[in-house]
DNA sequence: TGTACATCAGTGAACGCGCGTTCACTGATGTAC
DNA sequence: TGTACATCAGTGAACGCGCGTTCACTGATGTAC
């Protein structure tokens, strides 16, 4: 946590040598805690141990400093994203699967990011940065979406691949917003956000002609003679 | 907008008459001003045109307006959906592809009411009415996705109604939050979001073994030699 | 190696502002008789 | 129909607070020579 080892008591020197950084990460936490409307720039400073003046040397006002967050947030978002296609090894359905699971372990884990990313409102618009990393991200998806497209048999009609991206973009998203986020908002669900998605998408998939056989989503007659994890209908 | 038809001066006498319900309409409107961070209790006291006191009135605080204001949406958002679904006629999947629209429309039209219901993280569990209201609008998409159920084809694995209701909610949530929100942070998307949808819908019904050869979601061939509304990939 | 100077990064005090909340109050409304 | 009284709904002044922002400042760092 401290950028120094013998620094306890207060920042060692007059200079932080790391502020920046260190905002960054007040903020994250601050967000964490009371979410992205309940975070101030004094706050802020104060959580990084410096006077209220100071994040004015290193963010105009606190809307940079959360299109800052959101920025980073959809950087790290594309890493934990790219990692899970793996360039779609072993092969392109679990590969995509994984990429599915990564993106409710995203929004689970590090609800801060997703909600500075989704919800804090800050426009694509006006902010080319922001706008180019979301981008970034949503490409990952994109090129996994393509080689599937390459893959799906002839005789069935489909979407072009970017149509099928948004699709699968859409439906994680939904999942994610909905069920696996992780703070107040998350709503109960009576299975898990992930087999929730894995089904969703294979259904998805089987629509486009893949088989699907060796890995049903959820088998019909199984699931409604003993009600599994999701329970009865209440 | 007026309770009476003259005053444009003040209101009327010394009781306002009907605080609760201007609060609520004030409060909707900043929100669709500014967002739902953006609005205060004094704020929509103002708005309403009475004393900063007067709203203690009617709610203890600003949580409760708002979650007042997003129960009341629940409730219109389950009577759209109630209407689009207009128990499954003139067919069931047309009836369907009219629920998603009317989510959309909701998302698009509402926006201060999409925001208070999905994103101002008042939590559902310590606030049953709220809760509730809720349930009661995916209860409409349950009920549809029950319908489907019931006529999916046998031989086709599939999983339990409610999975089904889960899944549909969930895109139609994904695409309504990234695409079809009527605020700031609604991304660009180059063609229509209820087509998006509609397509996404179709091929996860084919995937459940519907035939949806009369309305394929998109012709593969026609939409990559003319790119059509969504355009060459950028 | 030392010195002078420019630049940088954070200080701390100050400001005006609007918010949430409280309080005793008062005007209007409803009701018992 | 009239009167007395209880209840209700909104007033307006006041408070303490924390926020955003500014300012002249100062301690630390880097660099030219």
């Amino acid at each position: 946590m401290s950028w120094r080892k013998d620094n306890d008591r207060a920042p060692r020197g007059y200079h932080h040598g790391n502020l920046k950084e260190a905002l960054l990460q007040a903020a994250l936490g601050l967000i964490a805690e009371k979410g992205p409307a309940g975070f101030t720039f004094a706050d802020a400073a104060r959580s990084a141990g410096v006077s209220p003046a100071a994040p004015y040397r290193h963010f105009r006002d606190r809307d940079e400093l959360l299109a800052s967050i959101a920025e980073r947030g959809f950087s790290q978002f594309e890493q934990a994203l790219a990692q899970a296609w793996d360039d779609g090894r072993p092969d392109t359905v679990s590969a995509f699967e994984r990429v599915g699971k990564a993106y409710l372990a995203f929004a689970r884990n590090e609800p801060a990011f997703y909600s500075a990313m989704f919800e804090s409102g800050c426009p694509l618009e006006d902010n080319p940065a922001l706008a180019i990393a979301s981008e970034r991200a949503f490409a990952v998806i994109r090129a996994a979406a393509e080689r599937l497209a390459a893959m799906t048999p002839p005789n069935v009609p489909r979407p072009p691949a970017l149509m099928m991206a948004l699709h699968i973009w859409s439906m994680a998203h939904g999942v994610a917003s909905l069920f696996a986020r992780g703070d107040a908002a998350r709503r109960k669900l009576p299975m898990a956000a992930e087999d929730l998605l894995e089904a969703g998408v294979l259904i998805y998939l089987r629509g486009l002609g893949f088989s699907t056989d060796q890995r049903p989503p959820v088998d019909q007659a199984a699931a409604e003679k003993k009600p599994g994890p999701w329970g009865a209908p209440k």
